[in-house]
DNA sequence: GGCATAAATGTTAACGTTTTCATCATAATG
DNA sequence: CATTATGATGAAAACGTTAACATTTATGCC
């Protein structure tokens, strides 16, 4: 294993030089610089990421902690934001990847061993989790999950927003009876998706109605049984929107058990436009979410709030889309003269 | 920052004393050991792995690096990945994760950097880093794709008993004209599911028509096109292997499309067992294969690699196993008579 | 050409551990 | 009781780097 000392011996000067030549500091003459940055390469000269850790007291690394990889909500979350994520690091940040559920002892998240904390969050649960790194002194951003607390950096999607585009795309298409099948209990999302809901019926003259609301939390089956008690009912919706799509796919399942024809009989919205929304049958309308945009912009967010302290603490809110495919119908004539 | 010397202070030994305490050494009396272990606790002491790594000359560090993250060829792959890895890796191992092709300076995978290395390879391409990994000596296993090099563990699926278990399956529900959806070219699991198919039909006394041998590469829109064309064909296949699912729901959608009910007029099969595999239209039968299980065993073999040099280098391979669901029609009876 | 200043390089200590080797106390041995 | 082995602890060095401070060399100015 080379070290600076051995490309100092090489470059006949000290090692502090090649120290300050290879880390590029203003007092190094240009051609003592190239020299000792061409041995370096010769040499295969690979910096000791332990000594330099120790000495700056930084850790190279940044951990993305998810809310739970166990029961992973939607697999592609992940991937996605991933994605986003390696986009804005450097290439020489490491990354590594966990489980909150997964860490028995808060010791190991320190502020020596994360230089800056990317947290996937879907509940409240978290909270404690994200106390504690905030308590350590380790830079955060929350991503994904709305916070009240302005004092958190946070990135996430404008689920409210969402909702809403849901709601009046429903009723711009004509449809009056329009239930929701909610998301998991105590996840934040699912009570902005909800929320979101009810204000674009409001904004429509439309009254949400009770009956209209089944509870869901996330799973495909839970989309399913929601559905199954709304196809139950005397007054059946019209149109179902689904707070996300994994539920989507659950409740085209009980429509395709019971022979309820979609979008016939049935219209459906779906929320987050995962790969699989294009390729149901039929492809399902429903509210892109950009996890991978969340990833980058909390990416670069967090970058900001590592190299300066002082940098503003932002809440920042990524907007939602509807697409348009072909699970709603259009009633807009015949709900005229209903 | 609390170190080992804070400790010792308090303590009223010296700091070697401690450092031998908290990393268990057999010569520490169990009285003095406690005594540290209190302290240190109450202190809140968590250690410096930088001073720890630079002297241990370890990284404490798995990378896990994926064939490519950018065009995910499967979404639910790196969650399942992952969920197996963190099952048999030790918590307080860092785990990082990164894409190949976004490694652009091979310089940083380095012995230093990674204690272990974990590939999830897919093609051929990745030799170039699996063999600079190990020319740098890292120990490293190769999960997901099968190896024909013996020297480099190896923890990958059974593709062709899988492959294999398709054919005969549809062959055993009497089909006899099966045509196969391939996996991209240059996989190594697109080879090996098609000679288990193959192998299969032949094993049942059918010959392969190389007609009903369609391309893909193993994207949803690959499975839709390669579904098209046989559906074109004069003399239609009554089953399609599709050798993956996202192609099996890309070719579901070409029979949407087109009014060909699956299975009365056209029968399915897949390979992976994704999630969404169950909530088709209709549920998809097809060969499960565990990428938890592949990451679960793939890093305990990692963890013997790194503890003894001399473990020996294991190609292990996983079972895969045909799921029925209804996807495919039986044709028994019927096919007696033509 | 001497002097002040700036630019470039070198010396040394420090970061927090583990490890080698030395020392001291204790128990076992004859 | 002296001697030896052994069990427990300590002192000092080492790991590879950066940083504070010191020193040398080059530059500009009158």
């Amino acid at each position: 294993m080379i070290t600076i000392k051995d490309i100092a011996k090489a470059a006949g000067v000290s090692h502090t030089t090649v120290s300050r030549a290879l880390n590029g500091s203003a007092l190094i003459k240009p051609g003592t610089r190239e020299k000792i940055a061409k041995i370096a390469a010769d040499m295969n000269y690979v910096p000791n990421y332990s000594a330099k850790n120790l000495v700056t007291k930084k850790s190279n690394t940044i951990g993305l902690f998810f809310s739970s990889l166990e029961q992973g909500t939607s697999s592609s979350f992940l991937v996605d934001a991933l994605k986003g994520i390696r986009q804005s690091l450097n290439e020489n940040y490491m990354l590594t990847v966990s489980g909150i559920d997964e860490v028995d002892s808060y010791e190991s998240v320190h502020p020596r061993r994360f230089d800056g904390l990317l947290i996937m969050s879907q509940s409240e649960r978290d909270n404690r989790f994200i106390y504690h790194a905030k308590a350590a002194g380790i830079p955060l951003v929350v991503l994904n999950r709305q916070l009240d607390d302005p004092s958190i950096p946070n990135v996430a999607s404008e689920d409210r927003r969402g909702g809403r585009a849901a709601a009046e795309h429903a009723c711009e298409m004509g449809h009056r009876r329009i239930a929701i099948i909610e998301g998991r209990q105590g996840f934040k999302s699912a009570d902005e998706r909800r929320q979101g809901f009810i204000d674009g019926l409001l904004a429509r003259g439309r009254a949400p109605d009770p009956l209209y609301f089944a509870q869901g939390d996330y799973s495909i089956e839970s989309g399913r049984a929601a559905m199954e008690g709304l196809l139950a009912l005397n007054d059946r919706p019209t149109a179902v929107f689904c707070c996300n799509d994994d539920m989507a796919i659950g409740a085209m399942n009980a429509c395709y058990e019971r022979g309820v024809r979609i979008p016939d009989e049935l219209s459906l919205i779906g929320f987050d436009d995962m790969m699989f929304a294009a390729y149901t049958n039929p492809p399902l309308t429903t509210v892109r979410k950009s996890v991978a945009g969340i990833g980058r912009e909390g990416t670069e967010l967090l970058l900001r709030l590592m190299e300066r302290s002082d940098a503003p603490i932002e809440q920042r809110f990524i907007g939602c889309e509807l697409v348009r495919r072909e699970s709603v119908a259009d009633l807009r004539g015949q709900s005229r003269r209903s």
